[in-house]
DNA sequence: GCTAAAACGAGACACGGTGTCCTGTAAAGT
DNA sequence: ACTTTACAGGACACCGTGTCTCGTTTTAGC
């Protein structure tokens, strides 16, 4: 192991930058070049650590945001509306971001599924399992149907993420007993 | 009005060569330039009638694939049998990429909504009242969540859209009575 | 028929983002 | 000191986009 380490000062200010332009630009008109001008970084430094746009912000996201989402709260309620609530700001358009570019980059989509939305079902079905299960129903099958509705709503932009879906999904499971 | 009109050959050609281009190279790697090859066209005639890609498929997919859905089957099982069976070949890739653009793109996803979603949504909605509705919930929230749970599906591709989603979903839906 | 108007196929062009390569410099281990 | 690796900065070819121009073809109106 010889050479210069890498700098973990260029690391953070490429992740911070990214975040950056993506609340004041929206995802989708970030650029490579324009993440390193605003990390005062050379462009080849960003790509000697990441592949993609993609890359760099899902590292932003498990990183940076990540921390901000409940561990596992004990009732289908507060979890819902913790979650609905963080799709609120930059956090909301990274992953709706990164999902649409993952349809076009299978690699992307494998490790948006590992990192970012596996651990997620993986929550609410524990949260169901605890919380509000119904023993009959494929608890895989509600998972689908419950983050199936916001990542709906996420996409095409009908109607809010907000707490009131959060309160309806709730009402609605717990009546399936 | 004078002038030459426009060529409904050439329409035809566009519209065949950009399904058949999305269904052999995948709808992130057509491009413009190539479907104006492929239908041995002309790039001004491209340009002259459509704007971006997604317009000249959003137009395919209305004029050529929509035909195939159905109108308004009595019973939700068959409904969503055949809604997602559509899903499986080009139309669903098709669908999918367009939805993927609209996240970029706020004319696209206006258009969308009203030629594509909004119409299987109330479709869905219209089946769901006639057939299996329980009275006490809001059909709006039951339709987000069933379609959320088929996009959900198509974009994370965790699991396939097929005839056991229908059947579970239909099971589902009607254990709400 | 003749003319004006609009569409046609074909191709040139500038623009911008991507990804690679090069240069000279800085920071670590041996 | 010497080697190795990262760094900032910039040059470069590549590709898709969108606009423009060219010469040609097809229509309506006179």
């Amino acid at each position: 192991m010889v050479g210069r380490p890498r700098s973990e000062e260029s690391r953070r200010a490429i992740l911070q930058a990214a975040l950056r332009l993506c609340e004041r630009d929206g995802y989708p008109n970030v650029t490579l070049k324009a993440i390193a001008a605003e990390a005062g970084t050379g462009r080849q430094t960003l790509y000697r650590w990441w592949n993609t746009k993609a890359d760099v912000l899902l590292e932003a996201m498990t990183a940076v945001v990540a921390p901000g989402l409940p561990p596992s709260p004990p009732d289908l309620g507060s979890f819902l509306r913790e979650t609905f609530a963080l799709t609120d700001g930059v956090a909301g358009r990274v992953v709706v971001g990164l999902m649409a570019e993952a349809q076009s980059d299978p690699d992307l989509a494998e490790r948006l599924r590992t990192r970012l939305i596996g651990p997620r079902r993986a929550a609410l079905r524990e949260v169901l399992e605890r919380d509000s299960a119904p023993s009959h129903a494929d608890l895989d099958l509600i998972v689908d149907m419950i983050f199936g509705a916001m990542w709906y709503r996420l996409l095409n932009r009908h109607a809010p993420v907000d707490a009131l879906l959060a309160e309806e999904i709730t009402v609605l499971v717990r009546s399936l007993t």
